[in-house]
DNA sequence: CGGGATGATTGAATCTGTTCAACCCGGGTG
DNA sequence: CACCCGGGTTGAACAGATTCAATCATCCCG
């Protein structure tokens, strides 16, 4: 494979001069830089960027790390941050933990190697174990989809606790005093926060606590969703409403009323999280709470950029949370 | 940062030592094995990625260059290399085209710069213009869910007129005769396959070349299949089914019958494909045509670990065809 | 006890770019 | 005429690892 020697040799300069055509052409008088410019093409030659990293110190790959690359929820944040990254002229690379702290490690720890630019990451839990890491070795990050409880480090999140208020305080208005709750593993904070929403709202409308039924499911899918839709039947009192921590799950609990016969909404209503694409097309369309995906990964991937480029210095950590907004549909109207 | 050099210093012996831990542990007697790793830990050392590829010339990252992210089907497909991958110890960097050929170019520029271990992709358009380039610059590459016209080089697909044959075949044996085909652009090899098998089932039946009634989709996803539906619902002579080139496609025409009040089946069948998981879990639940996604981009990723890996001599380029399947729900029973 | 085999370790060369001090040269200035 | 200036170019140092021939220490065997 041909080398800046090569091109330097066969165009008769120096490899300095080379190199500068390439990264500082306005330094080059023009006749030099289209000749090298044209033996560059003739001859094929492709930098090698690990040369050119080692050398000049910084990477130009962003890498994202979401809980769960198969909802399309984080697809669109990658989507957002993708989008952001290529504009300024970066690379991504998305990976995906599977809300696995092994494999969150496992990345982290080949994205030290790579001497990323930074990492974008929706940590797997609270621990923090991870977060501190990154910041020992000095590699910059911004947490995605979860407010960052220390100042040290930056965040773009939605309001999880507003987002669950919105979902409840709808059912209650539609008369529902008796709600399921279908949350993933509790470790989530996005969980947590949902669910701590939708509490308050029942406990502003003078309802009991036991006004909202945990339904815990086993993971943040449609087949988690299926199983506790399942459970939820098996419950002695079944409770009018189910709100589910995301779309996935949501879709999972509505597979398994179809399959018992029980009707949506006239029975029990459903609301879902995200608004995914695919909560408007389900069998009946689902109500969900909205929340600005690909804006998320766009502004958090910015912030990273600015964090890490020439001008880092006058970057200041904050912590950015956006508005999430009810999107209703037929899955929660009123029955007639 | 610290580098080989501090540890090879703090644990009193050369560099080479250290490197031969790293790399080759066997080769290191137990004591200095355990004294070197406990000072890495230590100094928390981080190898440089970049360096070690300078000099050992292969990197251990493999590319995936997908048509849609925004398709589970891909996701599924990018899901399955980097099972793979993970497992030969290497990383992956999912990227997406979004079917535009300039995207790609830039995507597979920026892989030939970073010298990736290899790419899995599938091409936009049947040029193959990029194909030469990575033949050119020799860099290993697999296509997925295409078939390679050359020798020169592997490929995993599906069998697209198999799979057209199959849905094309349901529909007629449940006593359609006219079926409407809503594809994308047609500059898609997948779409136009799955078209002809379509097409070789209506002729073996008897049926003209006008039952196959041609909608075409500005793209691939639910938004141009809701505009596909809606011209569809303006025919003149309406066809009794609808065959889509994907799953998004039937989500989308699915979503503008509905909202125009045409009922699935009974006034209309309709029949995706891959398969998606969200086609089980759509308004009528999608009858398809499965992909065997994930283990194509499994296969495809191990065809790439073997031929860039020790004995890549040993590699023959293959043509790996897998088969669909049919999936029959709800969405395409016939009419009571 | 010398010679050879074995195993661990070392030192230097190397990979391919970036960077920067030094240099060259033509033109303007005192 | 000497000097300075600045744009263009060069050459060498350098980044952080891998790799391999050479060295060294041990131990075994004849």
């Amino acid at each position: 494979m041909v080398g800046i020697k090569e091109v330097a040799r066969a165009a008769g300069v120096s490899i300095g001069t080379v190199s500068n055509v390439l990264n500082r052409p306005e330094a080059v008088s023009e006749e030099t830089r289209l000749r090298v410019q044209s033996v560059i093409t003739s001859l094929g030659y492709v930098r090698s960027e690990s040369a050119r990293q080692l050398r000049a110190g910084s990477s130009r790959i962003m890498a994202v790390l979401v809980l769960d690359i198969r909802n399309p929820f984080f697809v669109d944040v990658a989507s957002g941050a993708e989008r952001a990254a290529r504009e300024a002229g970066l690379g991504v690379m998305v990976c995906n933990s599977g809300q696995s702290a092994q494999d969150e490690a496992d990345y982290l720890a080949l994205f030290a190697e790579q001497r990323v630019r930074g990492v974008l990451l929706t940590p797997v839990d609270g621990s923090g174990r991870d977060l501190a890491a990154l910041r020992a070795q000095g590699i910059a990050h911004i947490l995605v989809d979860r407010a960052a409880a220390s100042e040290a480090v930056c965040s773009v999140s939605v309001d999880d606790v507003a987002g669950g208020r919105l979902a409840a305080r709808h059912l209650v208005s539609t008369g529902h005093r008796s709600i399921a709750y279908v949350g993933g593993p509790s470790g989530l904070d996005q969980v947590r926060d949902r669910r701590v929403g939708a509490l308050t709202v029942l406990e502003e409308a003078g309802l009991g606590e036991d006004a909202l039924v945990e339904v815990s499911a086993v993971g943040l899918d449609v087949a988690a969703g299926r199983d506790a839709g399942a459970r939820l039947l098996g419950l002695a009192s079944r409770p009018t409403a189910v709100f589910c921590a995301n779309d996935l799950l949501a879709l999972g609990v509505l597979q398994a009323l179809f399959a018992a016969g029980v009707r949506v909404p006239e029975d029990i209503a459903l609301v879902g999280y995200d608004d995914i694409e695919f909560a408007a097309a389900a069998a009946v369309p689902l109500t969900s709470v909205r929340q600005p995906a690909f804006a998320m990964g766009q502004q958090a991937a910015e912030m990273l950029i600015e964090e890490t480029g020439p001008q880092s210095a006058a970057h200041r950590h904050r912590h950015v949370v956006l508005q999430p907004e009810l999107v209703v549909r037929q899955s929660s109207m009123r029955a007639r």
